[in-house]
DNA sequence: GACTTCTGCTCCTTGGCCCCC
DNA sequence: CGGGGGCCAAGGAGCAGAAGT
């Protein structure tokens, strides 16, 4: 292929190509980037030529900074290995890819201050927009982090935020607290009245707008207020979570309601764990329908989200000039064996 | 923070710090950037203090550009959603976090073809490095791919692959075959004689090398050879393969390996919708250990893979100047309830 | 004479404008 | 007159060498 590698040690630039072709640098540029203005086929042709044999592509950086904008969209989730964000992230790679734009993934470590010094680090790239996955801690420092999205904004950048709102800011909407109210409803429906949920830290939106939404839907069914236990949002966390439970006694037929499928889901290993037969003995129901809830038995509870839909309307309000929210989506409570009524 | 936003629509320049701090373009970026001159205090503090007061941050592409190199990784994984990779992820986000790198990631969606296109349009970046994680088949285009990776390195860029060797770049190496091999002998210590390997496509490095050494290190226990069953390597097409097999019939006592944990575990759901005892009736085992394997029932007979640690040693190879292969991860066979033995 | 600061050039690409056929 | 090619400045930042105190 390049039988020319130009100078060793760097990227043929589009000088090579021209110089390569026998033309100016502008005819070049206009050949291999889609101008508006045309070029005659010859020169087009010399120019692909020269750069398909020199092994040729554009230096993005200097794009972007020729252009003023760069193709790049940032992510941010807390942890990219829990499947939540993992088809999150699925969901806004395939939008950007389909777009033509390059992600950009960064982790909280689920630490909701990491989140102002990550924005401020991406901000750098002069993203075309920025996607908060991660879900927000009310007490955080919110001055902060509405310093840095105004400054992400005023360079024309979008900032996205995936659930719960933030000022000024695109936001793909999902009902979690009506959500989390149906669901109680119906578990309560189903007989359950005593129950426990293994919420998030006290503040952060999702988990506090998923409890608020249980708690009032359970006791619209007749259920009683449940007790609540805090940990992260994490299936380590479930576990630690539900196995202190289980040695302060929890009695047969209580409902266990995991703010998250990977709490639920570590809550079902600690109840195996421990010799408890989760679903018959103690029920358990989880949010999001993350994937591997087929897999697992008995069939967990949950409460639906179209995972990788979110993430790639997210990522088309990232980038779309003339986005208007969407209807936020509806969420269906999917009842399994890990639910199966007293 | 931002009470002289500068001009609007656009991001406060070095140029607007070094005026803002009366000082020139030279010293505003020696004190910003940490190079080896050294700047009076007075002088670094009244920089400091414009740079805060307009939000400065520095435009990372103009750096790159200036720079010849950018602060960037590129990962490239075949589905960031499919729990092994998103492993594999983490580990490479947390160490590039820690090198202060920002990583870049794309799917190949399982398409081997892609991958070339990716590395090519990656290389656009100018990235420090390229993880490839997304595993290869043999038959596709060797030599686009060879090209892609020489214009990579010639432009002072590391190319890292996972797993599978590839000409002139650094590998992390874990012995799938060994694993394998180990893994099919042990089972066969079990008292299993007859098996299936739900295999990747053929020429797919990962699984041929898997499918290898299971069927030798199977034979090697005294069990026969296994009949070998083809799908992508994913949840879907295991529990579709699977599903497969059990209606042409599948005599119990019968060993299935899942040529990864995805795979193995989609075949769990197939065995358990078909109304079979998966671990009793038909025993299955697969390969990773991802963290998905310890809350699924039965528990899954698998190879330990350090999956975050493979990432995170992927990522240094791709920065580290004098990076030496480490010795290869020698991985653990774990049998757990899904093979019980005979 | 020893530092530190400043000037000027460079990186790579795009886009406006001029000019030629 | 119009289609199409070329020249040149801009865009944000780094680095080497010259100049300042």
């Amino acid at each position: 292929m390049t039988d020319t590698p130009a100078r060793i040690g760097t990227a043929p630039t589009l000088h090579d190509v021209a110089r390569e072709a026998g033309v100016s640098l502008a005819t070049a540029s206009r050949v291999l980037n889609g101008s508006t203005r045309k070029v005659a086929e010859a020169y087009r042709e010399r120019v692909q030529t020269a750069a398909d044999r020199l092994g040729y592509t554009a230096n993005v950086s200097a794009q972007a900074i020729a252009r003023g904008t760069s193709a790049t969209v940032a992510l941010i989730v807390a942890d990219i290995a829990d499947p939540y964000f993992g088809q999150i992230a699925s969901g806004v790679a395939h939008a950007a890819e389909e777009a033509g734009l390059i992600v950009t993934v960064a982790m909280t470590e689920r630490d909701p201050r990491r989140e102002v010094a990550l924005v401020r680090a991406l901000r750098g790239q002069r993203p075309r927009g920025i996607v908060l996955a991660a879900s927000r801690d009310a007490s955080g420092d919110a001055d902060a982090l509405t310093a840095e999205i105004a400054a992400v904004q005023s360079t024309g950048g979008r900032v996205v935020t995936l659930g719960s709102a933030l000022p000024g800011t695109r936001v793909i909407a999902y009902g979690n607290e009506a959500g989390a109210h149906e669901l109680g409803e119906r578990l309560a429906g189903l007989g359950y009245r005593s129950s426990v949920v293994l919420a998030g830290p006290e503040g952060l939106r999702t988990s506090d707008d998923r409890l608020a939404g249980f708690t009032a839907g359970f006791a619209a069914g007749g259920g009683s207020a449940p007790r609540v236990e805090r940990g992260q949002i994490s299936r380590d966390d479930g576990f630690a979570s539900m196995t202190r439970l289980l040695q302060e006694g929890v009695d047969p037929g209580t409902l266990v309601f995991g703010i998250s499928d990977v709490v639920a889901i570590g809550a079902l290993s600690a109840l195996r764990d421990a010799g408890r037969q989760p679903g018959r003995d103690i029920a358990v129901a989880g949010f999001d329908d993350i994937a591997t809830g087929r897999d697992i038995t008995p069939g967990l509870t949950t409460v639906r989200l179209p995972l990788e839909e979110l993430g790639a309307q997210a990522l088309h309000a990232a980038v779309d000039p003339d986005w208007t929210a969407p209807a936020p989506v509806d969420l269906d409570v999917l009842i399994r064996e890990s639910t199966p009524g007293l």
